[in-house]
RNA sequence: GCGAGAGUGGCGGAACUGGUAGACGCACUGGACUUAGGAUCCAGCCCGCCUGAGCGGAUAGGGGUUCAACUCCCCUCUCUCGCACCA
């Protein structure tokens, strides 16, 4: 029979089939077990890349893998549609976040289907839709009810040219990305989530989630950052109040000698007012400022700071203390004022040696003396204290509790825990996200839109320029509003929230889609599916997108709305796809097909490769997937990506070995095709039959790899180990001698193994394997067929080799039955010939062996 | 800078709990078949020495623990992710 692999074809043959049957859609079935697969939805930003192919493949596998192990598998898809780009292709290119948001989701919906994943696509869910966004309103009211929500004052990256907030990413070394104007800060009212509220019911679960990787739980605990230490009061000298402190290190406080201020902090103006050094000061503030805040806190950061002119006294001494403004203090850690200890911090010893302030050491080690004198860095290690009144003479670390319970007493301090985590601020001041549901009254203040007035939706017909601050503000109708309380003209709030609100409760709504009643979450439904049994997702999101959804699902059980304390039981972090990022000076970033010979293709001008980052549209470092479907199909481009490295695993992209993948497919085609004359009506094979020889071994073979796909596939999500052991088993099938025609017993065996290579591979490349299945004859939707399970015995091999190693060296190698007795293999080992000449003249001190895999003998001579 | 990871042939990777380093594949080289080949099949393929059996070296670099280290510990280098307004 001839018959070319096709995977155009075949495989949208195949999509068409499974849509038109609706094998993928799923509803609640209490009969059976449940399994929810969700990877990361995506930002709609146009087309898909190799980072979402690999991200969704994998999920895929799993998701086809769990439904032939019988579960009812939920896979959803939706498409987090709140956010910048579609702003900035507004102001870009004149069309409207609206179009042009909708027009990448139908084209990413496309190249999606056409990767044959296994999506329920009636559930799919857009966040800029009203339908969507109007819940995640009225839980905002109901978060503002309970004090959850609220507003205080907080800085914003502010372009003076633009008038304009900018994002993080659109400051360019302290420069507006638009217009290079240099960026400031500036104070605006915004919202706030008490994430804090939660802080320590997220952190305990950290210790809660076996399914989550080590190093994301390692990376939220230090994010959240709990530390135990003692707030302290320093009054000022002058008597008009005092500066408290957080520190973890009240066992210093006796060599406290000045006090430092965070430079914003707004104490620093307020004590330096009308004295001689307030315009110095307020230069400095101005300065400080504008310094990047991650590099003025670094070690080799220079230290710098001014006197405020103003004293305060160390509780512990009594002694005078002078207050400095410092940049190297931040202003929303602790108190935004720190104690300095220059004899124990090497900060503080850099900012007193360069202002020339006192040292005392109050920690001595105990292998040396410090003295002040000759002091080159901070004493930051262990020791006993001395000038330190009545703790004198103490272990420095035993101490911290006397002493913290010391100032308690005396009302100068208290024992307190400090967190690192901030509460979450959503309030952005632009156009393409949710509302905030809010209408400012001059009368009445803050007032909440009732819920029956919800949803607040987005008004359409706005305009996009890039500057002048939000556009929503300038939209009068939008803006003009009655106050619902007292019927009077009002102010709507016009900032909308963060996007990463939208994604930290999707997986809530992909288990009732499309439920229009309040609160828009089925609970039934929410029971049955979640938690998300596995979620797939990159690494990059290890901390923020994970640690809000995990407050948001505790926020929505406390709600009532929400049966589960955590959203998803196991997590699964894929390395980042990277490539190099390339630029030139006219065009800004390239995508790769804009540079031809390390040229530009617009203006010619010489490209600048920049270093290798995770793919991503604003670096358009992107590789789309839609050439390699085209001369492959999607089964190679799906294999191709698994088949490269483990998902964990960092990638840098290169296409080079897809040819294999290819090859690999193609050889599967043919041996199936070349064996279905013979097989199709084999009989299966008869456990009972023995077997010898080749066919024995064959069959092992297949059993084992059975054994191995399924625990690389179960344990790991090793599919690159699991795709290596398919393959070796179609090459044992090639070199299987050919049996006669008439040979039924190998021909069964053989059968055998070619069902095992399209049921193992089966979640991997589904369309070719639903052919080839069809081809044998099989009626049932290879998608619901049962996974193949494994007979150990016949899996087991008879034989094994052991390795005979010399002081650690391999030196020979012997074959013996799988269950030969040790002390036996160490005597076959010293008699080995090889190793007998060795060993001869020489003492053995001593024999290791290990069962099952080697003898080490260790000589001397 | 801080926090978290990673580094193995020319390339992607394998070695799962300390026990044969380099499975599987790419690329390359030689051969077979062929009008042709970017098809297919067979063989070779970490480095050095040797005709060969074999010997020595090698898992970013340096040190340590161990009968035994890619794997555990310490130091250094390089790369990636995150750092709260990219998502």
């Amino acid at each position: 029979m001839e018959r070319k692999y096709n995977p155009a074809e075949i495989e949208e043959r195949w999509q068409k089939h499974w849509e038109e049957k609706r094998i993928f859609n799923v509803t609640e079935d209490p009969n059976k077990k449940k399994y929810y697969l969700l990877e990361m939805f995506p930002y709609p930003s146009g087309r898909i890349h190799i980072g979402h192919v690999r991200n969704y493949t994998i999920g895929d596998v799993v998701a086809r893998y769990k439904r032939m192990k019988g579960f009812n598998v939920l896979h959803p898809m939706g498409w987090d549609a709140f956010g910048m780009p579609a702003e900035n292709a507004a102001i870009e290119q004149g069309i409207h976040p609206s179009v042009w948001t909708h027009e990448n989701i139908d084209n990413m919906r496309r190249q999606l289907k056409r990767m044959g994943f296994s999506y329920d696509w009636e559930r799919e869910l857009a966040t800029c839709e009203p339908d969507y966004y109007r819940w995640e309103q009225m839980f905002f009211l109901w978060m503002y009810e309970k004090g959850l929500a609220y507003k205080k004052s907080s800085t914003v990256n502010w372009c003076p040219k633009c008038e304009t907030v900018l994002a993080n990413e659109q400051v360019e070394a302290g420069l507006c990305w638009r217009c290079g104007s240099e960026v400031g800060e500036q104070y605006l009212s915004q919202w706030f989530f008490r994430i804090t509220a939660y802080v320590e019911e997220l952190l305990d679960y950290c210790d809660r989630l076996p399914g989550w990787p080590e190093r994301v739980l390692t990376m939220q605990k230090n994010w959240i950052g709990k530390s135990y230490g003692c707030e302290l009061s320093f009054p000022l000298a002058d008597g008009t109040g005092d500066i408290r402190v957080f520190t973890t290190r009240q066992d210093t406080v006796f060599g406290a000698t000045f006090m430092l201020i965070a430079a914003e902090h707004p104490l620093v103006l307020d004590l330096s007012r009308g004295k001689d050094c307030e315009g110095t000061v307020r230069e400095f503030v101005e300065k400080i400022k504008k310094q990047d805040k991650k590099m003025r806190t670094s070690e080799y950061y220079e230290k710098e700071g001014v006197f405020l002119d103003a004293y305060c006294l160390n509780p512990g001494t009594g002694r005078k203390m002078p207050i400095y403004a410092a940049n190297f203090v931040l202003a929303d850690y602790g108190t935004g004022c720190v104690m300095a200890v220059p004899t124990h911090d090497q900060r503080d010893f850099e900012f007193a040696k360069k202002y020339h302030l006192p040292l005392i050491v109050v920690i001595q080690p105990h292998d040396r003396a410090l003295n002040v004198q000759t002091m080159t860095e901070a004493y930051v290690d262990e020791g006993i204290l001395v000038n330190s009144g009545p703790f004198e003479g103490m272990d420095n670390l035993k101490a911290l509790d006397a002493i913290a319970a010391h100032f308690e007493s005396s009302g100068r301090g208290k024992k307190t825990i400090q967190y690192r985590l901030r509460d979450w601020g959503i309030s952005r001041q632009r156009y393409w996200g949710a509302p905030i549901p809010i209408v400012v009254c001059e009368a009445c203040g803050t007032v909440p839109v009732p819920e029956s007035d919800l949803p607040v939706i987005l008004p359409r017909d706005v305009e996009l320029t890039g500057e002048g601050g939000s556009p929503l503000a300038r939209h009068r109708p939008f803006v003009e509003a009655t106050c619902p309380r007292c019927g009077k003209p009002a102010r709507r709030e016009t900032d909308t929230m963060d996007t990463f609100v939208e994604s930290s409760w999707y997986f809530d709504r992909f288990c009732s889609a499309h439920h229009d009643v309040k609160p828009g979450l089925d609970r039934k439904k929410l029971d049955y599916w979640m938690p998300v049994d596995q979620y797939i997702g990159g690494i990059e999101h290890a901390i923020l997108h994970l640690l809000y959804s995990r407050f948001y699902t505790k926020m929505l059980r406390d709600f009532g709305v929400l049966g589960v304390d955590e959203p998803f039981t196991n997590l699964l972090t894929q390395g980042m796809v990277c490539k190099e990022t390339m630029r030139c000076a006219q065009h800004g970033y390239l995508f790769p097909e804009e540079v031809r010979e390390e040229k530009c293709v617009h203006c010619n001008c010489a490209v600048t490769i920049g270093k290798t980052e995770k793919m991503s549209k604003s670096l358009k470092n992107v590789v789309d997937p839609d050439y390699l479907i085209k001369a492959y199909g999607a089964d190679t481009a799906r294999i191709f990506c698994l088949f490269a490295s483990p998902p964990e695993k960092d990638l840098e992209w290169s296409d080079q070995g897809v040819d294999g993948s290819f090859r690999f497919l193609n050889r599967t085609w043919r041996i199936v095709i070349d064996y279905l004359e013979e097989i199709r009506d084999a009989a299966p094979f008869e456990d009972g039959d023995s077997l010898e020889g080749d066919i024995k071994a064959l069959r092992r073979k297949t059993h084992q790899t059975i054994r191995k796909v399924t625990s690389d596939i179960e344990g790991r999500f090793h599919f690159n180990t699991a795709i290596s052991a398919v393959m070796e088993l179609v090459n044992a099938l090639y070199q299987f001698p050919r049996p006669a025609s008439d040979d039924r017993l190998a021909l069964s065996v053989v059968r055998e193994t070619v069902e095992t290579v399209i049921l193992l591979l089966a979640p991997i490349v589904p369309h070719i394997t639903e052919e080839l299945w069809t081809l044998l004859g099989r009626t049932e939707a290879l998608a619901d067929v049962e996974w193949p399970s494994f007979d150990p015995t016949v899996a087991s091999e008879e034989m094994i080799t052991i390795v005979i190693q010399i002081n650690g060296k391999v030196r020979s190698r012997i074959n013996v039955p799988a269950d030969e007795d040790g002390e036996q293999i160490k005597a076959l080992a010293r008699s080995d010939e090889k190793i007998a000449w060795q060993i001869a003249d020489k003492t053995i001190i001593k024999e290791v062996y290990v069962p099952k895999k080697l003898v080490n003998i260790v000589v001397r001579d």
